[in-house]
DNA sequence: TATTGTTATACTCTATAACTATA
DNA sequence: TATAGTTATAGAGTATAACAATA
């Protein structure tokens, strides 16, 4: 096998330009990754989960969990498998979760009286005010993405609904 | 503590409406998160996601694989920390992710000769025809996103392009 | 000193399957 | 038989920190 051939060897000419200071290369082209609307979902949904989660993060609340509230404050003595339903998670998903805020002592579970094999989901009164401040921070953090959508918000929401919605 | 109070007890007036056949209690409001945009997203992209990785998951690649072959595929003898960069992702994710592309024979990792720190990437003719098959998929999957976005589409993409770019 | 890539490690989120207790 | 919830378990995906090699 012959050594590395050294092409173009011997003295080099002169350079034109400046001493050609490292350029530091260029950025990666997303080229056709940039058309695909999947692609920017994910994108633009892990943006907005990493700024939810940093600045609401001394309240150690995710995005997940306050979904989870929502739903609960609007859905009174709601089931742990309608709240999966709900959040779109399996049962043995929300599980854990729920057991996380009964530890924080947001939320109250009981044995419905009805159906003895059902749990019944109430926030408490600490998880009512626990809510209603991340509501101030949901809301502060889509003030923003609100106005990124500026006028065309309704439509934007509408097909993130309907992409929901209709690809499963 | 008095017993429970039975309300209305005694004989029940007949019902006028049919048995009642264990109505399945509603399912739930989502209420005000609804116009969250924010959790709306999170939606979207998880039905999307879940969409794209069922169907190609006979090939095993998920959304974030395909990214990766695709920024490469644009951007030959890239380096893992460009690539880290354009698909936002740290480093410390970017090793384990190209391991099992190198390992599927996709990709093909050379130290730089300009600097010994670097590794230089590129596709394999099999990663070529993995990510052509992969594309494919991809555009099947994005067609079904675009039919759901109608002509709102460009704006659409617009606006998610935003928010991963002025959120962080 | 700063950067590239690797490793060790840990954490979050999630689901499948098997189980129980009811219905 | 079917459903509500729990548990055991596993897997994907991610990041932080510390490190070696190199710039």
């Amino acid at each position: 096998m012959p050594a590395t051939v050294k092409v173009e060897s011997g003295k080099r000419p002169r350079r034109e330009t400046a001493p050609a200071r490292r350029v530091p290369p260029p950025e990666p082209k997303l080229g056709a990754l940039q058309g695909f609307i999947g692609f920017n979902l994910r994108l633009a949904q892990d943006a907005s989960f990493r700024v939810f989660a940093r600045k609401s993060g001394q309240r150690d609340i995710m995005p997940g969990r306050f979904a989870a509230l929502m739903v609960l404050r609007d859905n009174p003595n709601i089931t742990q498998s309608a709240l999966g339903r709900a959040i779109a998670r399996d049962k043995s998903s929300v599980t854990p979760l729920l057991q996380d805020l009964q530890r924080r002592g947001l939320v109250k579970r009981m044995r419905s009286t009805t159906d003895r094999r059902s749990v019944t989901l109430t926030l408490t009164a600490a998880g009512a005010r626990v809510l209603q401040d991340l509501i101030l921070h949901a809301r502060e953090h889509d003030r923003k993405l609100d106005e990124i959508a500026g006028p065309s918000k309704a439509e934007f929401v509408a097909i993130l609904r309907r992409i929901a919605d209709h690809m499963v």
